[in-house]
RNA sequence: GGGCGAGUAGCUCAGUUGGUUAGAGCGCCUGCCUUACACGCAGGAUGUCGGGGGUUCGAGUCCCUCCUCGCCCACCA
């Protein structure tokens, strides 16, 4: 503790990077942001609850500007309430991101030369393990120097043991309640990750690309019909010629091509469902089939069908029976597969698939049997961690039924039981919900959750157990777990109730927290995870998993480009901190802010970026400085001690504005909850407008005390006599809750100079 | 293809249920180194509120239409 003498004086230059280090280390020392379970109302405590759950960075993950937006505003939200009186817990933890953290391990191998098999799965698991252990978990440590007030003491991590048991009986219970089923079917399939991804991992982008027209001669093509050379004259799909043309973006699949579809009502195509074609390079002999599924508008109205490779092809493969081969290795090179035979001709074999289209265009064009190529632009969907093009591939794979969790889902954000701010927002949940399809939860990973799902060779059971297995339940016989693991959004999706103690349901941290209040996140996130969450929420507790959803917006250049390391556009955070001191930060990024807006800042100039926030703790800190100086340290009277006799015009008017701007910021940040588990009309699109509140609490600093009320008040207390007394103990009080009402924003200025203000005394 | 959002001062954005001379920050201009603060103070300029049409006593705010950006979703090969 510093002495009295040390406490009053304050530089002439405010220099955050003197104060806020030790400022913090006292918050830690104090406990203050620690949550005490006992004391919520819902454990017989005498305090309302509060909980946000924060979301996980990935454990390797370094922060940027996008998580100090995301953590200030969960900051001030969370210091709102603690001030209110709340037993306030801000969740803190990690991701062990399944895909991401296994790239970069590879990434590390292959700079020593070497893949994950030269390792073996237990050696990679383990040094993966270690990696962590040493680096992990430094974006937490990082959100400290922004001023995050998060209940460090109960960090989670998606891998602990704790966490892994919830995954686990998370798993069984939906195995259980035969939502998690095994599906044999196309799925997306990143051949650089070498693993499979559920729909959302699986990005589209439009590009452009062709639509090559390839001919498919006839099986039993008239002997006179007029041969190849003349047909190149003709574009049409003339099939008195003898042969059918088919439009596709990717030739490459074609050698997994079972059949030719074309819709059974059109007139052009009619007489030749159930006749045969050969197909090109393979020369086997496919059919062709009528299936509404065809458009006979688009191409040629002729579709050839790939099950293994397509996933409506594959659905058409279903509804005809038809054999299923499969032509690429998963790394995405030619092969022959399952069911293929030995249609992939040698010269194919090895070969990329991108490479082998080009080879195939090229052939097909020296047998004329190349149309023509058409520019087309398409969506083409790519891995959301590599960017490597998917392929859509035939395989097994472990997947939730989705359609029975989403139904109480959707009827929570319909009924207000769950907001979503901003309003538009709860469109777009709710047609994504709505359409929602199953969800691939398995990983050709080793980093991750193994699937708790053991196979006995001998007798050909599977065991679904929450304990590991060691031999088959039925014959005793020796069982191997399944290869795969879960997608990483598998163990998140339980982060509001995993890390409260679930699956315990007689934890006192679920009881007192449980649900939770405000989740606060981008939107880039909201069907990855968040709409996830109040489905595990209601399978699992048969509650949601909070009340509301605030979707702030997203950290862009001057470009309105998203910011980010790799392009070179980024923000260091903490550049920010050390050049301006956290509350800059913080007071710029919030109000800037506005509901859903995006916040734009110019990378190329930090101190025009945050000079709104430096300028204001600069005045912040001018302000006290006055204070110290003019009206001292000596105690002053309380303002409720004052008669109104006493009190001037200007005091009365900054009195005023002082609860003014209360209600203000009252107003701008709303009910914190529900009245009775739902929202109403009323309220249930208002508040957290922290913007707004940021807004009103400067005016009235700057504008009001400062700029006005302070320099009436300078002759006042120059003058020695009561009404000099009267405007110390005006001007300190005023500045006093202003000081409060800006903490959440600012918290390290405020606490310094609060600390430093005289103490009102009863008259 | 479906859905959504945005277009207001040079820049980034506020403008809640339609109502007095349209606001803020940053920038700009003019004075001021006034003993809290030049990261400041006092004052100032700047906008046919994307275009067009309509409803209304009155519209940035409601309706129609068009244009330009952006986002999300999607099995037209």
């Amino acid at each position: 503790m510093s002495t009295t003498q040390e406490l009053h004086e304050l530089p002439a230059q405010y220099d955050p990077g003197q104060t806020e280090r030790a400022i913090y280390e006292r918050w830690i020392e104090a406990g203050i942001f620690s949550a005490d379970e006992k004391r919520s109302r819902r454990n017989g405590g005498d305090r309302d609850p509060f909980a946000i759950i924060m979301p996980p960075p990935n454990v390797t993950a370094a922060l940027h500007m996008g998580h100090g937006l995301n953590n200030t505003v969960q900051d001030v939200i969370v210091r709102w309430r603690r001030m209110i009186g709340d037993e306030t817990l801000w969740q803190p933890g990690t991701d062990h991101a399944g895909i991401a953290t296994q790239n970069i391990i590879e990434k590390q191998l292959a700079a020593e030369g070497k893949t994950k098999f030269d390792l073996g799965r237990e050696a990679f698991v383990e040094r993966t393990k270690a990696f962590v252990a040493e680096t992990g978990g430094e974006i937490l440590r990082q959100l400290r120097a922004i001023g995050c007030s998060a209940d460090w003491t109960r960090t989670a991590y998606t891998l602990s043991p704790e966490l892994s048991a919830a995954v686990r009986e998370a798993f069984v219970q939906l195995y259980e309640r035969g939502l998690i089923y095994r599906g044999h079917r196309v799925i997306h399939w990143c051949p650089r990750c070498l693993t499979a991804l559920s729909d959302e991992e699986a990005q589209h982008s439009e590009e452009m690309g062709n639509l090559y027209h390839i001919r498919y001669e006839l099986a039993d093509r008239p002997k006179g019909a007029p041969s190849l050379a003349d047909q190149m004259k003709l574009e049409q799909n003339d099939t008195a010629f003898g042969y059918l043309t088919v439009a596709t973006t990717r030739p490459e699949t074609m050698l997994g091509d079972v059949a030719l579809a074309v819709h059974p009502n059109d007139e052009r195509y009619k007489r030749l469902i159930g006749k045969s074609v050969i197909l090109p390079i393979a020369n086997i002999k496919i059919p062709i089939i009528a299936d509404e599924y065809v458009d006979p508008a688009f191409g040629t109205g002729v579709v050839k069908i790939t099950p293994a490779h397509d996933p409506n092809d594959f659905e058409v493969g279903l509804r005809h029976k038809l054999p299923m081969p499969v032509i690429m290795a998963p790394n995405g090179t030619m092969e022959n597969g399952v069911d293929a035979g030995d249609r992939v001709p040698p010269q194919l074999i090895g070969i990329d698939r991108f490479e082998a289209r080009e080879r195939i265009i090229r052939s097909l064009e020296k047998s004329k049997l190349l149309v023509k190529v058409e520019p087309h632009q398409h969506a083409v969907r790519h891995c959301y961690r590599c960017d490597t093009v998917v392929e859509p591939r035939l395989s097994d794979q472990w997947f939730v039924k989705m359609q029975p969790l989403a139904k109480p889902a959707l009827e929570a954000v319909r009924d207000g039981t769950i907001r979503i701010l901003p309003e538009r927002w709860e469109a777009v949940y709710i047609n994504w919900l709505e359409n929602i399809r199953d969800w691939n939860i398995s990983r050709q990973l080793w980093w991750g959750h193994r699937i708790p799902v053991w196979y006995c060779d001998k007798c050909d059971s599977k065991i679904v157990s929450r304990t590991d297995v060691s031999a088959c339940d039925k014959c005793g016989g020796a069982v191997r777990q399944d290869e795969d693991v879960l997608d990483t959004w598998f163990s998140s999706w339980l982060f509001p109730i995993s890390t409260l103690g679930w699956p315990d349901k007689s934890s006192a941290a679920l009881a007192a927290f449980c649900p939770t209040d405000d989740l606060i996140t981008a939107p880039e996130i909201l069907f990855f995870w968040v709409s996830r969450m109040v489905m595990a929420g209601y399978a699992f507790m048969d509650a949601p998993p909070f009340h509301t959803i605030y979707l702030h917006g997203t950290v862009r250049d001057t470009n309105h480009v998203k910011m980010s390391k790799s392009l070179g556009n980024g923000i260091d955070p903490l550049d920010v901190v050390e050049k301006y001191g956290a509350d800059a930060l913080r007071y710029t990024v919030i109000a800037g802010m506005g509901m859903g807006a995006d916040l734009v800042l110019d990378h190329r100039d930090l101190e025009r970026s945050f000079a709104p926030g430096r300028n204001f703790a600069t005045k912040l800190w001018n302000i006290g400085r006055f204070l110290l100086v003019n009206v001292g340290t000596t105690p002053v009277r309380s303002v409720d001690e004052l008669g109104d006799s006493e009190l001037t015009l200007g005091d009365n008017w900054i009195l005023a504005r002082l609860n003014a701007t209360i209600l203000e910021a009252d107003m701008a940040l709303g009910s914190a909850r529900p009245e009775k588990g739902k929202w109403r009309l009323q309220e249930r699109y208002s508040g957290l407008r922290l913007s707004e509140y940021a807004e009103a609490a400067r005016r009235f600093v700057w504008d009001d005390v400062a700029d006005w009320y302070l320099e009436t008040t300078k002759g006042r207390i120059g003058t020695p006599g009561n009404d000099s007394e009267v405007a110390r103990a005006v001007l300190t009080h005023v500045f006093d809750y202003a000081l409060r009402l800006l903490h959440p924003i600012m918290p390290f200025i405020t606490e310094t100079l609060w600390q430093r203000l005289p103490s009102p005394v009863a008259a």
